[in-house]
DNA sequence: CATGGGATTGACT
DNA sequence: GTCAATCCCATGC
């Protein structure tokens, strides 16, 4: 099951809070995203501001259209275009709960917890292979994927905050995290506690 | 054509 | 807390 076009096809502040807690998976792998920030042509820090250019143009086509870019030289960072064809906007993935294809992500990631698998936006695409080949794709029917949210997380709070790691127009509360998902990244936004890590019982003397 | 700045992460003091 | 890695591309000459 797979997310229709329509789904992008509105004002971004809407599509942004919506995309928490639907499924994003691409290859064997996949993950519930707990983190997402809205970016608009109207302010500085989305890509778009500029208009179109060479790197910028995919963020002005259609609704559904996978927008992924290299970030400090280093990480690929993956966004999924909203709002009309002709308007620059897109929703940036910042962080996931892995769902399907862990063992692969932990070889990917090399790193023991499974909360650090996804828990930033270059760290969820390390996990799940995206890279800048998916620039341009199509999120509907193309190599990545977007479904529903599962049962279980239909009813996901959301906290929101100011937009991580930009200096242009960063006083926009346009950053939305799942409540209590232990996979959202650093700094958390006000008046976010992460659940309670599960315990394992370990037998005490006495 | 040269330059500079990132929608980050991990290692280190 | 600090800092470097390293690629793409917007900008300016």
């Amino acid at each position: 099951m797979t997310l229709p076009a329509a789904f992008y096809d509105r004002p971004v502040l809407e599509v942004a809070p919506d995309l928490v807690g639907c499924t994003l998976a691409h290859g064997d792998t996949a993950g519930v995203i707990v983190e997402t920030e809205a970016y608009h042509q109207c302010e500085a820090a989305c890509h778009a501001h500029v208009g179109v250019t060479a790197r910028t143009h995919v963020l002005f086509r259609a609704p559904g259209t996978v927008y992924v870019y290299r970030s400090y030289g280093i990480h690929a960072l993956v966004n999924l275009v909203c709002e009309a064809e002709g308007i620059g906007a897109a929703v940036l993935i910042r962080a996931l709960e892995p769902l399907a294809g862990i063992r692969l992500m932990h070889e990917r990631r090399g790193v023991a917890e499974e909360e650090q698998l996804c828990s930033g936006p270059g760290k969820l695409t390390q996990a799940l292979g995206i890279e800048l080949d998916l620039n341009g794709t199509d999120a509907i029917a193309g190599p990545l994927r977007v479904g529903p949210r599962p049962p279980e997380w239909e009813e996901v709070g959301i906290v929101i905050g100011t937009r991580i790691g930009i200096t242009k127009a960063a006083e926009l509360p346009w950053r939305f995290c799942a409540a209590g998902s232990r996979s959202v990244s650093r700094p958390w936004p006000p008046g976010f506690t992460p659940a309670p890590r599960r315990r394992v019982a370990v037998p005490r003397e006495g």
